[in-house]
DNA sequence: ACCTGAACACCGTTCAAGT
DNA sequence: ACCTGAACACCGTTCAAGT
């Protein structure tokens, strides 16, 4: 029983699904079973509808790819307190939003979509590239800085979300153990040197470390 | 006709399809059409065969696809001139793994699998940690380092891939375009500022210098 | 305007049987 | 040992029709 409130201004029969519920179902089903779980038929049968009627309402899968990472964007993106000096704020912004992306590893699949990915996020890189130009860089060369930390930050999200779920699936872990264990000290002196630390030292989070030392480095105009 | 040179140990049915074919069947495939249309249906009637004999000699589509990267990084990764100035080393043995990758964009999809795609790729790894150290980083920091330098050249080669192929697809490209001219310069003047430069800066390519930004960062000690 | 049923054109993989 | 046929359990999407 829909809410008889509001007349409708175009006749026609009334919607049984919306877009709101479409994307709160299939937030749903990817936040409990992984987004290689979240087929539009599925979707369909878990709204108790058929998967043409989706199609009603979002053009394709992709887009409602795009409309869950917005959703997930606006829903946990909360604005921090930004530091007054400048370098702080530029590695508080990209922090924050790292931060969101690990949270949210079903992500990934969408996340390299495009490189400002969802209008919620515009903010973090205003902060960033102003915070950038704050530090003495041209606009341009903010731009490009700004580039560079988005490669830095989706890559250890990509590097670190595929190489759990490989951990998950298993099978090829120890692969890289072989490899290592296997390591000719006379062609690959520093990696036999640090073969057995190789596992723990990887599995270090040292993200912050990194940005840092790019942003020191991007602000050291050569 | 198979060769009747030399005699085969085990007994039984002789192969009619091996390994190196299927392979070499998978990367022209791939080369020709993309890796969205390497299915294991196709690769058997375009090797002659059923889907079900690739089996016998692969495991399934996710080792064919490791197999495939093995392949490509033999083939094409040659070991450049080395210089002798480590920091120089690092930026060059980077960059050539990033060409490599830049080259074969179907790569993406396999290229996070591990961190390090193939054993060919060893003697990389080895050239940027060896580089670090001699700049004077500890061996674990170097490790760090290494870290650093591979999230960033996969997070731009994944970004950019993912860009390209969102263009040939098109639709959504112009959305970005919508964004940055509706931008309010009150609340993101910095976007504001350089929203009609931004396509143009974007589609540079900065990987050297952020890389460089990222190396010398890393290498001033905090 | 919104939804449904049936169908199209596919997937990766398993199982049991053939040679 | 190696390959085949048939089947299982799915996909995203289109089309024509119903209400």
């Amino acid at each position: 029983m829909p809410q008889p409130s509001a007349p409708r201004k175009t006749l026609g029969r009334p919607p049984r699904i919306s877009r709101e519920a479409i994307i709160e179902t299939a937030r749903r089903i990817v936040t409990e079973a992984g987004v290689d779980r979240l087929t539009m038929r599925r979707l369909a049968t878990e709204i108790g509808s058929t998967p043409m009627a989706l199609y009603h309402h979002v053009r394709d899968k992709e887009e409602l790819l795009v409309l869950l990472l917005d959703d997930y964007a606006t829903r946990t993106l909360r604005r921090p307190e930004i530091p007054v000096d400048p370098r702080e704020r530029i590695v508080v912004a990209a922090t924050t939003i790292h931060q969101a992306l690990a949270a949210c590893p079903w992500i990934v699949e969408v996340l390299t979509a495009d490189d400002l990915m969802s209008t919620s996020a515009l903010w973090f890189v205003e902060q960033i590239v102003d915070g950038l130009v704050e530090c003495g860089l041209s606009p341009d060369r903010a731009v490009h800085g700004y580039r560079a930390i988005w490669y830095y930050t989706a890559g250890e999200i990509v590097v670190r979300a595929t190489a759990a779920r490989r951990r998950a699936h298993d099978d090829r872990a120890t692969y890289r153990e072989q490899v290592f264990a296997d390591l000719d000290p006379n062609e690959l002196p520093r990696l036999a040197q640090v073969a057995d630390r190789w596992a723990p030292l990887t599995a270090q989070d040292t993200y912050l470390d990194g940005l840092r030392a790019l942003v020191d480095g991007l602000l050291t105009s050569r």
